[in-house]
DNA sequence: TTGACATATCTCGTATTTGACATAGATTTT
DNA sequence: AAAATCTATGTCAAATACGAGATATGTCAA
């Protein structure tokens, strides 16, 4: 994980597990925070695509523009469900999710 | 969704939203319940092959042996952030996990 | 500047998801 | 068959995620 990543991580509240230090994320932690990360920016994209406001989207998934708002922020409060439920109603298939998935991380195989 | 889905969806005890008859389902809805019954089998065939007990699962997850249980059989109780961090548990990588995005449903793309 | 609209960040009450536990059934071993 | 082991199912209190609403900040046009 880039240093870029850890400080967003940092500034949006992720404390993971009871490991203070992120060196000790184990490979699994990491790669789960990692997803959602991917995800929630993914969001962002969909939405700008489709020229939603977070208020629009909100609708359509009958939820509320602050959660929206974590969402995209990376918010960890936020559910890999609620993260995938969004893309789902942007209109991204599973072929979609799987290319997502594909072209983002280039460190595992 | 053919029958034999159906079916394994009712004795699971899904209910979806407020509709009662499984073809008012949206389309997205009906992706999303697919993609948790698609990991939940994942989950079962990945953790044999790993030649793990539920309850020895459950201890790397720091989870119980019946909420194994009720991964396993698709229980609507189960979220999705559940059942990855299980495949990430079981060594499963990002990777992997979109191939099967992709490999299962043949109706998207 | 003001006003209108978009997004971010809080709180709060509620709904869902959770691990733990009990227990029953199934399967395997002895 | 009995014992041991594995899996299924139900319940429940606690933890987590939720939508909603209030409000702050940002953006941009009039």
């Amino acid at each position: 994980m880039d240093a870029k990543k850890k400080k967003h991580l940092e500034s949006a509240g992720w404390r993971v597990g009871s490991v203070a230090d992120f060196l000790g994320l184990s490979e699994e932690e990491a790669a789960y925070i990692d997803l959602k990360l991917t995800l929630s920016e993914k969001v962002r994209q969909c939405r700008k695509r489709e020229k939603l406001t977070q208020t629009q989207l909100a609708q359509r998934l009958k939820s509320s523009q602050s959660r929206i708002a974590k969402i995209e922020a990376g918010d960890p409060s936020v559910s890999l469900d609620l993260l995938i439920r969004s893309l789902l109603t942007l209109g991204v298939t599973k072929t979609d999710l799987f290319k997502m998935f594909g072209e983002k991380g280039g460190e595992n195989g």
